[in-house]
Formats: structure tokens, C-alpha cells, sequence
RNA sequence: GGGCGGUUAGCUCAGUGGUAGAGCACCGGCUUUACACGCCGGCUGUCGCAGGUUCGAACCCUGCACCGCCCA
């Protein structure tokens, strides 16, 4: 049973298997909610593989999971993949070199080529998605490897996938039902649109960086009328996107800026294209930017959004889905000239162009005709940008899905007090995000690789598709893919037809299937028996880059369909740093595959580092804390083979110091039981850590002698069986962090797993030595420090470990020990131990070593 | 510009009112009957800066600086 030499390794593989076979981690279905802990996973982006980030975060879950089942719990702890959505396609062009062309029939035989080509080849929809599901297929096995290996304790037998049919069917119904209750709604209006992935993105998924732009300055002509008065006879207007003139509809400034107060309600003429546009007051019009003059465009950014809607502006709007300005005919209804033959002229150089060229051809028509007034200044200035984009947003009127959410805005904001958070500060990102909320959610994406909308639309008999009256299945039907699915009461014969139907074309947002995994994990819907025991969750355990998204649309979607939070707790996990304190990511290219480091550190020594990060704090990327946590997981076996090698004789515990070691052992349970209750699990690893080096360097050290039974067969006896409670209590405590080793040492002398041993208590570690004794604490305190003084005075005088002292006089301070006298007297080899008013301990050697 | 967090030994970090700590690194010592993947010891500080509260401040308050993140 004991090893002779025991070693980590080896023992991931070894006890990773056996917790499958012995369904350590499943959880235990028909316990009443009370005694369950549920938790909503994070589920991994499945975008090749696993960073060192997400081996981080996870470990932490892993700790909280693992001490509440040791607490009695049955612990409902899942894993999900996020495999849909836009990563996933764009995973999937590289890898196979192909592109999704939604026009093109299926091809059953479709094979895709052996190495990507210089061109990409053209697939149907259902192609692509085959090798999707192919390629997510194949790196949820190496992401379960991976979790398997790192010791994560899930229940593999409830994992789902984002894309799956039970994620599809929970979308949809939860779609269907906010659809029923107007809660999501369509609408045709500008939307945020990135021009290469040719879809609408989300408020949440924007991101602001810094970009090398140019103020232009331009000069509007005033009407006719306005000019004839004395005063100037035209407006200057300073903008970075004079490619967007033609899309001009009003020029703004603010109603208190005396310049322009006399221009408003008349109006001023575009360069170029001679269009008549009134200059108007509104409060956002910055009179320090520029010259104070705006010119609103439909649609250069969301401000002219917001002055469009607000001012009740006509729409002028030249940009393609694709980023290029589209033909326009100058002079029909909308588009009003002064001058058609003129504005025809110009804007026929710019159609077709994209807008970074349409700029520069702009520029060189502005300058000849001499409305660009001196040449273009220089400026950076932060622009919107699709988080996963290359180029800049622009807003693009279409038909989109959304979910209401600025109605619940207080509503929200409750929620995010009700919730739980750890650490507490992390409550203001959220805060901070509903109080910033610009709009509805947008959640339709015109994208092929996602949760589809489960909505057709009338054909009329004119060809006129009716989208006020969507044709929606039963909820029993769901999934539906109304791309290949017909319609109750109609045929697949009368697709597209005048009189037939049309599928809606586009997919959900990733974020509308993410935000119900709460649901999707716990069958809602499916098995209400399973719902009811671990819904609503426990915990929702994530990091903060994500309390935006993915956070905020899991309370909204709860919120919405059950009026509740989704969890009570949210564990909010930190990044992980380079030493420069940036974050690691793929694009910085400073990212450390994780199976080399669970290979070289063993998972135990990993998952040490990982524990001691704090919740919410940036941790440092440090394999020096691995090798840390590898000798502690090292230290663990010796100092348990050493407690486990000579365990007889037992007997009552009644040395002094071994009931102080115990008193001060069972503070530690106290206070690890309520850290971890906190969430606080770095805390625990520390206290345990600090705990058991010292139990190893002084009390075994100390009680050495004694067990060896080189005094008394009752000393000997109270410290074997002091130990071995020691020994059992710390194990237990450890197994949370240390998966590995203190299930391996568990399996030495005691029954069953570790992982489903009882959590220790206060009143077991101190029942075998009769209750508390804080007097023996004291005794257990001084030996220590009597120990620490006698070892530094002997290697000052560079003595041996075993020179013999033949007479120790110690400073009173220390006299508390001498309950322990013999005890520290075998350990520091002292013949004769006294106690004096004496500033310093004062060691007499002998002149011999002992034998 | 707004919000949040941080600033303690060379490095990574504990430490929320009572004598500044741990690990790593570095230096020295030790074949010690659990462990050389070990053990023992040593060195290392204007606790970011400036005020304030207090008998007493790394800790509480105010301001500032710098770093990081989130949002505009």
C-alpha cells in the first residue's frame, strides 16, 4: 500500500480514469434543491484550443465545485462548448479554405480539399455547416482531454454544445416565447455593420481603438437668399468623412453657439452635388470641435443617429452592406440637386469605390473645385470597431431582430444588487454597463454557422414578402431550420413563391444562445424534474471581460422568462498576464499551450498557481509558482508516507504539544470553512500551505523522536494518532487545490475518495483530544520558537544539525514549552534544558557529536 | 472625460489600527533513519507621494502621481 519511492507522476492519468469509472463527479439526481450546488459553466469558445487563461479561471471553478460536494452537496457541474457563431466560420474558411455561399445547392459528396488553396472554394450553407460541426467536433475531444487531465470534476456525461439540437430548441423557444410577448421585435433601422463579415453587430460587441484620421475642412455655400444679406456667403464645416457629403442631410450646431444662432432654419448647399440642406440647432453639436458646424450624414456614426431620429431628418444613404458607395441617380425622388448634371458627374467617380478610396478621390474633386479649404489635418481619434473586425463600423439601414432591454433598465439594475458578486466590486461593471445601455439588442446576425431565427414570412401575390405577420411553429417542432423546413399548411413547392413563404434568412447572435445556459444546462423545457432541482443556479463563474455580454444577457434573458436572476453568485476570475502585465491573448502572440505546462508542473503544481490568484485579480503567468505547488504536492506524499510509516502504537492524544498542533489545526478548518464559503479560495491555499509546511518542518520534527518511541509508548502513541488526524484533516482540506496527490495519499489508508470524504470539521479535529486546549497552543507556539532560536544560534556557529547541546539555557519567554520540554530536547539535541533571565538563548555544545 | 482595481524586499504577493511578512531569487551550511524534487540558516524595505484623523497608520480620511482594466 505505502510506496517505497512514492512520485506524482502518472497520477492524473491513473485517477482521472478511476473518477470516471467510479462516477465520482456525477451528480446525484433527486436531491432536494437545498442540498444542491449548481453551476452554469463557462462554456469554452471552441477556436482550436485552450489557452493558459482559460486553465486559470476553470481551476478556480473546479475548487468551489470540489469543496461543495466534499460539504455534502450534490454538485450539478456541467461543461458546454460555445462552438457557433462567427469564430467558428472563420476557424472553418481558413482550415479547409473555403467560403460560404448561402445561393449554392448541397452537395452531398462535397469533400473539402486536402490543404486549403490560394482561392477559396465556394460551399452551399448545409456544406459549411457539416464542416463546422466536423472541425468543432474535433477540438471538443482535445478540450475534454485537456479538462480531464487538468482535473476539473464535471459530470462529462451532461455536456452540451452551443450549436447542439437541445441549444437550438432552447433559442428558438425562448425566441418564440419574447416574440409572443413583444418583448423581441423587428424593425428596419440603422444598425452597426461590419462591412467584411457583412453583418449587424451588438452595442456589447464594439470596441473604440485609436485611428490615424484627418480633419477636412469644407465649405458649404448658403442659399440664395441668406447670401444676398450682408455677411459671409458661406459655412465652413470641418469633418474626417467627406466621402459621406453626398449622404449629407442637415448641417448642427449648438443652439447656444451666437455664430451660427442667425443661420438656423435656413439653409446651406453641398459641394459637389449642390444639395439643399437646413442648418439646424441641437445640444449635442460640440461648439469647441471643429468650427462648431457639423454636417449629419446617414449615416457616419451613431450621433448622426441620434440627430437623424431627434431632428426627424430624411435618409440619404450611399453605403452598400460591403463598404462601397452604391450608383445613385441624381435627381429622382430623394436624391435633389441643384446642379444634377454636375453632382451626377462627381458621384460617378466615387460609386463603386469603398469608402477608404471614395475619400481620396473625394479629396482630389473637393480641391478642384475649391471647396476644400487648406489641406486635411492629421488627427487620431478612436473609431468604432466590430470587436473581431479590421475595419471600421458603419451603420447600415436593414431588417434586424431585437430584445427589448432598455425598458428593464432598473429592473436590470436591481438584479445586479440582488446577485451576488466576488469579488463585491466587480457589481460596478455591471452597473456601469446598463446605465451606458444605447439601445435595444440587437440579436439577428447575417451570418450561416448559428442558431437560425424559426420565423417564415408570406409571399404575396405580387412578390412582396409581409414581414409585419412571421409564420412561427409550434414549440414542439423546435428545432426548425426554416431554410429547409416548410411552414405548417404550406409546401416546400411554394418556397420563394408569390403566394408561398420564406424562411428568414439570418442567425442569432452567439450571445442569444449563451445567455441560456443556465437553461440549456438544466433542460429546461425538456426534464422540469432536472430544471426545478438546480434551477435557478448557484454560481456563474467567468471573467470580466465578459460581464458586459455575456453576464448582463444571462440576468436579462432570466429576467425576461422568469423573472428571476439566473444564479444567486457570480466568481468573477481575473486574466492572466504576461510579466508586463498585458493580457495573453492569440494576437499578442504571447499565449503558452497548457498541456506542456500540465506535463512539465504536473496538473496538482498548475492548478497551485492558478488557486492563488485572487478572485478577480490579473495573475501573472509564473511557472516559478508551478514548481512551487509541485514540491508542496511532493511534500504532501513524504510527509504523509512518513506519518503512514510507523502508525502503531495509538493511544489517547494527551502530549501538550500534539494537542496544541490540533487546537491550532482545527482555527485552520474554522477559518478555511468560512474563506471558502467567501469564495476566498486563494486565502484557503495559502493558510493550508503555510499550515502544513510548518506541521512538517517543526512538529514532525519535534515529535520525531517521540513516535519512534524513543521515550514513552503513551508519547508515542499520542503522536501517531495526533498525526494521522492531522494528516486526514489536511488532505481534505488540500483536495479542492490538489486533486491528484491528495487522492493518491487518501488511497493509501483510507476508504473511497477523498473527493467525496466529508469536509473537516472543527469538532473532528478536536474530538480525539478531548476538545480545545488553547493552554497546549501556547506550548505548541513557544517549542516552534525555541526550536527556530536553537537551529539559528547552530548555524551561526556552523555546527551540525546533530551537534549535541550539552546544556541549553533559554530566556523565560520561552518557559510555556516546558509541557514539551522532552519533546524539544530530542529534537535539538540538548542534554540539559533550563530556563533564565537571559536576553538570548545561551547553548553550550559538547565536544563530541552524538553517535 | 467617467468608473473600478492596484502601487509593500530584486521578482511574485500576503498583511484592514498595536514591534513590517512569506515564497522565489541570491549567499552560507548540512549524506538528518519521510522527502537532495530535501533540510537549516543568512541577506534584503523611506509599505508610491503629500497632508489629515489617532496615544499609535502599510491599514482609516483627503488630494496627487503612476500602472492596469472597463466604459464614453
Amino acid at each position: 500500500m505505502l510506496p517505497e519511492k512514492p512520485a506524482l507522476e502518472g497520477l492524473e492519468a491513473k485517477w482521472s480514469a478511476r473518477w470516471e469509472q467510479d462516477g465520482t463527479c456525477r451528480f446525484e439526481r433527486g436531491r432536494p434543491r437545498a442540498e444542491v450546488y449548481s453551476i452554469d459553466t463557462p462554456p469554452p469558445t471552441i477556436s482550436g484550443s485552450l489557452h493558459v487563461g482559460h486553465v486559470f479561471s476553470y481551476t478556480h471553478t473546479d475548487v468551489v465545485a470540489r469543496f461543495e460536494r466534499m460539504r455534502g452537496k450534490a454538485v450539478f457541474y456541467p461543461m458546454g462548448w460555445d462552438d457557433n457563431g462567427l469564430p467558428t466560420e472563420r476557424r472553418v474558411q481558413n482550415y479547409y479554405g473555403v467560403r460560404c455561399d448561402p445561393s449554392l445547392p448541397y452537395d452531398p459528396a462535397f469533400q473539402p480539399p486536402e490543404k486549403p488553396g490560394k482561392h477559396p472554394v465556394s460551399v452551399s450553407r448545409p456544406n459549411f455547416v457539416e464542416l463546422c460541426l466536423r472541425l468543432t467536433a474535433e477540438d471538443e475531444k482535445a478540450y475534454e482531454h485537456l479538462w480531464r487531465r487538468l482535473g476539473l470534476s464535471v459530470d462529462w456525461s451532461m455536456t452540451y454544445a452551443t450549436i447542439g439540437r437541445r441549444a437550438q430548441r432552447i433559442s428558438q423557444a425562448a425566441f418564440l416565447r419574447l416574440l409572443g410577448r413583444a418583448v423581441a421585435y423587428q424593425l428596419e433601422a440603422p444598425t452597426l455593420w461590419d462591412v467584411d463579415f457583412r453583418t449587424a453587430v451588438a452595442q456589447a460587441e464594439l470596441e473604440d481603438r485609436e485611428q490615424a484620421g484627418a480633419f477636412h475642412r469644407i465649405r458649404f455655400a448658403l442659399s440664395a437668399s441668406l447670401a444676398a444679406r450682408p455677411g459671409p456667403s458661406s459655412l465652413e464645416i470641418d469633418t474626417t468623412r467627406p466621402e459621406l457629403i453626398p449622404a449629407c442631410v442637415a448641417l448642427v450646431a449648438h443652439p447656444d453657439d451666437e455664430r451660427y444662432r442667425p443661420l438656423f432654419g435656413s439653409e446651406a448647399v453641398t459641394p459637389l452635388f449642390g444639395v439643399a440642406v437646413p442648418i439646424r440647432p441641437h445640444p449635442l453639436a460640440d461648439p469647441e470641435k471643429g468650427t462648431g458646424v457639423a454636417m449629419i450624414c446617414t449615416f457616419g456614426d451613431v450621433t448622426d443617429v441620434t440627430w437623424w431620429r431627434e431632428l426627424r431628418l430624411p435618409v440619404r444613404a450611399v453605403l452598400e452592406p460591403n463598404g462601397t458607395l452604391r450608383p445613385i441617380r441624381w435627381g429622382e425622388p430623394g436624391w435633389p440637386s441643384r446642379d444634377r448634371a454636375r453632382a451626377q458627374q462627381a458621384y460617378d467617380q466615387l460609386a463603386g469605390l469603398s469608402v477608404g478610396k471614395a475619400r481620396a478621390r473625394i479629396v482630389e474633386l473637393l480641391r478642384e473645385s475649391g471647396d476644400l479649404l487648406g489641406e486635411p489635418r492629421p488627427i487620431t481619434h478612436p473609431v468604432k470597431f466590430y470587436e473581431k473586425g479590421e475595419r471600421p463600423l458603419e451603420i447600415i439601414t436593414s431588417r434586424q431582430w431585437f430584445i427589448k432591454t432598455m425598458e428593464y433598465r432598473d429592473e436590470l439594475l436591481s438584479r445586479g444588487r440582488e446577485l451576488q458578486w466576488h469579488p463585491d466590486y466587480m457589481r460596478h461593471r455591471f452597473e456601469n454597463w446598463v446605465n451606458g445601455l444605447a439601445g435595444d439588442w440587437c440579436i439577428s446576425r447575417q451570418r450561416f454557422f448559428g442558431v437560425p431565427f424559426p420565423v417564415w414570412y408570406p409571399v404575396a401575390q405580387d412578390g412582396a414578402v409581409n414581414y409585419e405577420r412571421p409564420i412561427v411553429p409550434d414549440e414542439a417542432r423546435l428545432p426548425v431550420d426554416p431554410s429547409t423546413d416548410v411552414p405548417a399548411g404550406y409546401r416546400e413547392e411554394q418556397r420563394g413563391r408569390p403566394g408561398g413563404f420564406i424562411g428568414d434568412p439570418d442567425v442569432m447572435d452567439t450571445w442569444a444562445t449563451s445567455s441560456l445556459t443556465p437553461q440549456i444546462a438544466s433542460g429546461w423545457l425538456e426534464d422540469s424534474d432536472l430544471f426545478g432541482g438546480v434551477f435557478p443556479m448557484d454560481l456563474r463563474p467567468q471573467a470580466h471581460d465578459i460581464i458586459r455580454t455575456w453576464l448582463f444577457s444571462t440576468v436579462l434573458r432570466a429576467h425576461v422568462e422568469h423573472g428571476s436572476l439566473p444564479w444567486a453568485h457570480a466568481a468573477i476570475s481575473g486574466f492572466v498576464t504576461d510579466p508586463d502585465r498585458k493580457k495573453m491573448s492569440k494576437s499578442r502572440g504571447n499565449v503558452v499551450t497548457p498541456m506542456g505546462l500540465l506535463e512539465e508542473h504536473g496538473s496538482d503544481g498548475v492548478r497551485y498557481w492558478a488557486a492563488s490568484g485572487r478572485p478577480g485579480a490579473d495573475t501573472i503567468f509564473e511557472p516559478g509558482q508551478m514548481k512551487v505547488g509541485r514540491r508542496l504536492a511532493i511534500k504532501i506524499l513524504n510527509a504523509a508516507r512518513f506519518a503512514l510509516l510507523q502508525a502503531e502504537p495509538r493511544g489517547p492524544i494527551v502530549e501538550p504539544l500534539d494537542r496544541g498542533m490540533l487546537t491550532s489545526l482545527a482555527a485552520l478548518v474554522q477559518e478555511a470553512t468560512e474563506q471558502l464559503e467567501a469564495y476566498d479560495y486563494a486565502r484557503v491555499l495559502e493558510r493550508t500551505e503555510r499550515f502544513f509546511w510548518s506541521f512538517c518542518d517543526d512538529y514532525l520534527e519535534l515529535v520525531k523522536a517521540r513516535r519512534y518511541g524513543d521515550l514513552t509508548r503513551e508519547g508515542a502513541a499520542s503522536a501517531n494518532s495526533a498525526m494521522l488526524v492531522a494528516l486526514s484533516a489536511m488532505l481534505r482540506l488540500f483536495a479542492p487545490f490538489l486533486p491528484f496527490v491528495t487522492e493518491e495519499v487518501w488511497s493509501w489508508w483510507r476508504p473511497g475518495s477523498v473527493h467525496r470524504a466529508a469536509w473537516p470539521t472543527v469538532e473532528e479535529v478536536l474530538a480525539p483530544a478531548g476538545g480545545a486546549d488553547p493552554a497546549a497552543v501556547e506550548v505548541f507556539a513557544q517549542s516552534q520558537a525555541a526550536l527556530a532560536d536553537v537551529r539559528r544560534i547552530k548555524a551561526l556557529a556552523k555546527k551540525p544539525v546533530k551537534a549535541v547541546i550539552e546544556r541549553a539555557v533559554l530566556p523565560r519567554r520561552f518557559e510555556p514549552l516546558r509541557p514539551a520540554a522532552h519533546d524539544l530536547r530530542a529534537a535539538a539535541h540538548i542534554r540539559d534544558l533550563t530556563f533564565a533571565d537571559v536576553p538570548e538563548a545561551d547553548l553550550t555544545f559538547a565536544e563530541e557529536p552524538a553517535a
